[in-house]
DNA sequence: CGGGCACTTGATGTGATTCAACGCTTGTGG
DNA sequence: CCACAAGCGTTGAATCACATCAAGTGCCCG
């Protein structure tokens, strides 16, 4: 049988019964191929429906009336991404493809047949959902609290962390894939000032970097100076009854 | 019948049969008076507890390394809050009351039977809490890339929205209750600088204040100047099925 | 070969912080 | 009932972190 890219992620934290694995797949029935760039959902735009992230690298994020950019979130394969949708009929964030990307779109009423016929299979969908909640509010902290530095650091680790989830041979070495102007974007600062921060952290031995390839010299030190937790690594869903 | 204070919040957006109303109450059975100051919840408290919050303001906060705070959330009477904790065993935010208070503790295996049993409430449950995520959101991206002045202007315009959801005579007059101290807390600014936001506010008369009384003296062009949305005026739960 | 985009670096500007001082109100114990 | 301490608000001066402006480099791709 098929298996869903998101009953892969979701697995990652509770197991899956059969039924539940055929519905989540149901939800990655169509799928839409995205180039490098293309904006998926513009704010404001009328729709209802959701995403499961198939391949790529994905953000969200907002414009503001003097033209900054926000990045609210960057999005991986397997997440199941616009769950505001639910809720608003029209986009509260725009979405965009960082790499070439694969999304699976599927109305929100196909979630909601899933809460009312899986009941179990909801939780976990939400129980997954607070894990990203808790992490934006990590940044909302980073961003209030944190230098330019730390917010740097931490966009680093945080791809890094995302990144080895889907890579497990990976090590301290990966290409994050963003430009200066984006990680300027989801820190709320210039690209000229997070070009200095990178050379700082290299000049610091923390990092090293090479046409685009970021290596972490020394990750605990780099955790600690970025207050970075990595939230997924902390999750416990052992609670949920098992599955039918 | 008594009537939940969750259940009134909820129904502000969804209607709700007997049946649910019941469900709702039970987690309301016990309750816990705070007075203002006392803090709740301590960051990393080990515990699986959810609250209602019955009466009274309170916040959500962390306290970083170098004793700085961030308050990620204010909450409000009717609120569900803490719900991290259906993931996270330990609390990965720390909760204070800012007025006198009453809370109704409820654990997190209360809202795991909802989910089972009554599935049509729970998607109403979270379907409520994305408005909370947007509104977290607005907030990251108002720290990101807002002026001070906009993110104090911000800070009067939620609190004022709140309160009047609760006491619908409120006109634009109305005494937030926090100090200067706190406003800096939620924004990311020092309570001196919160300070000089004010008076300039006040200069440019889009806000009048006596004794910690504010009045709002041009609501349309402080939301513009804050980048403000009400994100509950906007939320619809409209294509919810019908209660059983 | 040429144009554009990302990256880099220096000089200068500025919004917000830090430090310091003082007044007002409130609550508390003598 | 008063004296005093503590917390909050206010204001000025100096400083700092990051933004802005400007110029130049390397590189990929048409």
């Amino acid at each position: 049988m098929t298996v869903s890219r998101f009953a892969e992620r979701l697995g990652e934290f509770v197991s899956l019964c059969d039924k539940e694995r055929a519905a989540l797949l149901q939800l990655e029935e169509r799928q839409r191929t995205l180039r490098r760039g293309v904006t998926l959902v513009r704010e404001n735009d009328s729709s209802t429906e959701l995403f499961i992230l198939k391949s790529g690298m994905m953000m969200s994020f907002v414009i503001l009336d003097d033209g900054s950019r926000q990045i609210l979130r960057f999005m991986f394969p397997g997440d199941m991404v616009a769950l505001p949708s639910l809720v608003y009929p029209n986009a509260p964030e725009a979405m965009a493809a960082l790499s070439d990307a694969v999304v699976c779109p599927f109305d929100r009423a196909m979630l909601a047949q899933i809460a009312l016929e899986q009941p179990r299979l909801f939780l976990a969908i939400v129980a997954l959902d607070q894990a990203e909640r808790v992490m934006l509010t990590d940044r909302l902290a980073g961003l209030g609290r944190t230098s330019a530095k730390a917010r740097v650091a931490s966009v680093l680790l945080h791809v890094r962390n995302r990144m080895r989830r889907l890579d497990l041979t990976m090590g301290n070495s990966f290409v994050p894939g963003l430009t200066q102007e984006e990680i300027g974007d989801a820190t709320g600062l210039t690209a000229v000032h997070v070009n200095r921060m990178l050379r700082q952290l290299e000049e610091e031995q923390l990092i090293a970097r090479d046409s685009g390839r970021v290596t972490l010299l020394d990750e605990a030190k780099l955790t600690r100076a970025a207050n970075y937790v990595d939230r997924l690594a902390a999750l416990d869903l052992s609670w949920l009854p098992p599955s039918s």
